[in-house]
DNA sequence: TATTGTTATACTCTATAACTATA
DNA sequence: TATAGTTATAGAGTATAACAATA
């Protein structure tokens, strides 16, 4: 089988890893129902107390009713409430539920094993390269 | 903004970067509605003759009717079309049309200045390093 | 006027499962 | 029986645009 030019662009390498690596994010976590943006959310959430809901989608960098969708997924897996703004009474602040706080520690755990799975073949200083090299595009 | 964990993640890292070469690849190629599934599947019909679909979902990673759907939009914009297999009834022969051969010139050219857009801030030596480590990865 | 969250709508990408024609 | 392509269905992820409430 041929691949032509897509064997030389960074970008296609880039998309067969992701790929990859999304694959296993799911057999890892999909009984939990988690998936990349969902954790991405959560984690957030959790380092940044009170977050409104616009700030999250920034951070995130999608839109604001991709973000009104993710909070929804994790508010029905109990995971993540909405409570009043002190400050702002049309926003919200974000915040992990107390299962959302106790379920973080086996998915947390669960991706730091992915992401060494993902990464087993190689060394501490090609994984601390390949990521330098993956920030600096863009 | 705290990112906690997702900073030390090599996933995540890909993650990033991949959504900031998907939104550059569709500033560069959404006029020609072409996305990176459609550019790869017209890369590599163009350069396996006569592949039956189910070769390309195979040579994509995706499921058969997945391969249907991207040929569908495909051949709906002119590029891609079904002949008859000379070996096998239920089987088609994948191939470019003249005005899909026409438009890889194009269209491939785009590709690689996006391409090289993304990657200019690596040296060739560090795009090639970023490719070994990516292909090392799964 | 501008911003916050929401809803409506739409499109892409993906999967599984069942179907038909053929092998 | 098995394979090739298709369809039906579902779900995630994303976007834009319009809206009500509030700033």
């Amino acid at each position: 089988m041929e691949y032509g030019v897509l064997d030389k662009l960074v970008g296609y390498a880039i998309r067969r890893a992701q790929i990859r690596i999304y694959q296993d994010f799911l057999d890892a976590l999909g009984h939990l129902a988690i998936t990349p943006p969902r954790f991405s959310a959560m984690t957030i959430i959790q380092c940044n107390s009170a977050m409104k809901l616009t700030e999250l989608a920034s951070a995130m960098g999608i839109a604001r009713s991709g973000a009104v969708e993710v909070v929804n997924s994790l508010e029905k897996l109990g995971y993540v409430t909405r409570t009043d703004s002190a400050t702002d009474r049309r926003a919200f602040a974000l915040a992990l539920t107390e299962n959302g706080k106790q379920a973080m520690h086996e998915i947390t755990a669960a991706i730091e094993d992915h992401d060494a799975r993902i990464s087993a073949r190689l060394t501490k200083d090609e994984q601390f390269e390949l990521r330098r090299l993956l920030d600096l595009l863009g």
